[in-house]
DNA sequence: ATGATGACGTGCG
DNA sequence: GCGCACGCCATCA
C-alpha cells in the first residue's frame, strides 16, 4: 500500500465492492469515484493492484458491454471464465446486458 | 522535458 | 453496428 491518493482509494474501494455476478463499466467507477475523466486510471489500476488488493478484475468492462481485452489474448478467455462461473452470461456479439447485470451502486 | 502508451469514453460518418 | 479520430491523463522510455 503505500501512498494512495483519494481517488485511487476510492476506485479500489469502489471495485471490491462489486458483487458476485454484477459488473461495472470503467467510466462508471470513475464517475462514482467522483472523477468522470478517470477511466483509464481505473484501467491502470487494475494492471497494478488486482493482486495486491485481490480486486474483482474481471467484473470492469467497457461502456459498450464487452471485454475490454483482445479476443486472441488467453487473458479474455480467463476473465470470460471468471464472469460465467458467476453467473454473467454474454448476449449477441459478445456482449452483456447492462441493464440486467450491472452493478447500481445502492445494494452491496 | 518530450513523446509514446493504454484491460477507456464519446461523437460522428 | 463498426471503425476512426479525438479527448483524457498517469506512467514510462
Amino acid at each position: 500500500m503505500h501512498h494512495l491518493n483519494t481517488l485511487s482509494e476510492t476506485i479500489i474501494n469502489l471495485i471490491a465492492q462489486i458483487p458476485v455476478g454484477k459488473v461495472a463499466t470503467y467510466g462508471q467507477i470513475a464517475v462514482m469515484a467522483g472523477n468522470p475523466r478517470a477511466a483509464r486510471q481505473v484501467s491502470r489500476l487494475l494492471h497494478s493492484c488486482s493482486k495486491k488488493y485481490q480486486l474483482p478484475w474481471h467484473r470492469i468492462i467497457n461502456s459498450q458491454g464487452k471485454i475490454s481485452i483482445p479476443k486472441d489474448l488467453p487473458q479474455y478467455q480467463e476473465q470470460l471464465n471468471r464472469l460465467l462461473k458467476e453467473g454473467v452470461e454474454l448476449g449477441l456479439n459478445n456482449r452483456i446486458d447492462l441493464s440486467r447485470y450491472q452493478w447500481q451502486g445502492t445494494d452491496d
